[in-house]
DNA sequence: TTCAATCAGGACTAAATTGGTCCTGTATTC
DNA sequence: GAATACAGGACCAATTTAGTCCTGATTGAA
């Protein structure tokens, strides 16, 4: 199948958490605690959002990540566009431009352009607000400490 | 990114092939030869596919595999189901209901499952002939002995 | 100024997936 | 009955991905 890889999903999870407060700023190993994603993956999960505009970072003691806008402002392309690359289902035709010498003569490429100009779309359109509408209600206040002790596997 | 599996490519190159004489019986190592794709591999791909109706076998000496039906009327979504299951970008939401018991609490499921309807239509939207258009004129007097020489790399 | 907290940026290991091969059996035709 | 071809697995190898760890740079507070 078409397979989503699981840092993604990781990240979903992540950026849910941070969006609960827009512009606070959370450490990694609060972030691991409240998601229950391993600390090292959720770092290596930021150190990718960050470049990519998705977050701001703060070094130092009070240090921390930040979403860098609101999360019906970030889209789903964004973040695995951050991890993953451009967005694509074959590989030559990944966004830069020549890697394949018979692109032009290469008789697939118009019809998967087309397939991945849909898929695009179809990402952009879903924003991370829209993924973590459901839990808005309850979630801030019995989080703080019941969701922590669960490991709360992420995704699913 | 969002891969599509070799194999799934492959399978649009040797389709594309048989796709030329809808109707004709191909040998696995004819289609191996004609196309570039290692026999063992063809035969990979015709045993997905023809389970999943989109070619038929002939058992026997003068048997083989044919397309059941024209190229503008096999989707790609199609062809990637056959090969690699249910299109959907998690685990969890791949046709079979109940693998995952929080399903119903499941805050992305919603999310989700309007991101893969939306890659799922796109893929049904793009046919096997979308795919060979440009090659449909020059090909079939042409191919016959001079492709079966330069391996053709499948895809790019 | 020094120390502790925290991100930055890699290198590296282990596990899972995928690609590819091969073998044995069954059907069909000549 | 012999040759041809598909059917259906089991299996191994290679690639990719997930996950960990280490060293350094930056910041804020004691």
């Amino acid at each position: 199948m078409i397979r989503l890889s699981k840092l993604t999903d990781y990240a979903i999870v992540v950026l849910s958490e941070m969006a609960r407060q827009v512009g606070a700023v959370h450490t990694v190993a609060h972030l691991a605690d409240r998601t229950g994603v391993p600390a090292p993956t959720v770092a290596k999960l930021m150190k990718a959002m960050t470049p990519a505009g998705l977050t701001t970072s703060q070094r130092g003691a009070a240090g921390g990540y930040a979403l860098s806008r609101p999360a019906d402002a970030i889209s789903i392309a964004e973040i695995i566009t951050a991890l993953d690359g451009p967005i694509a289902l074959t590989a030559c035709v990944d966004g830069a431009d020549s890697q394949c010498g018979v692109e032009q003569l290469c008789p697939m490429r118009g019809g998967w352009e087309k397939v991945n100009r849909a898929i695009r779309n179809a990402l952009e359109e879903v924003t991370l607000a829209d993924m973590m509408a459901p839990i808005t209600f309850p979630a801030p206040a019995a989080a703080t400490t019941s969701t922590a002790a669960q490991p709360a596997r992420p995704a699913h």
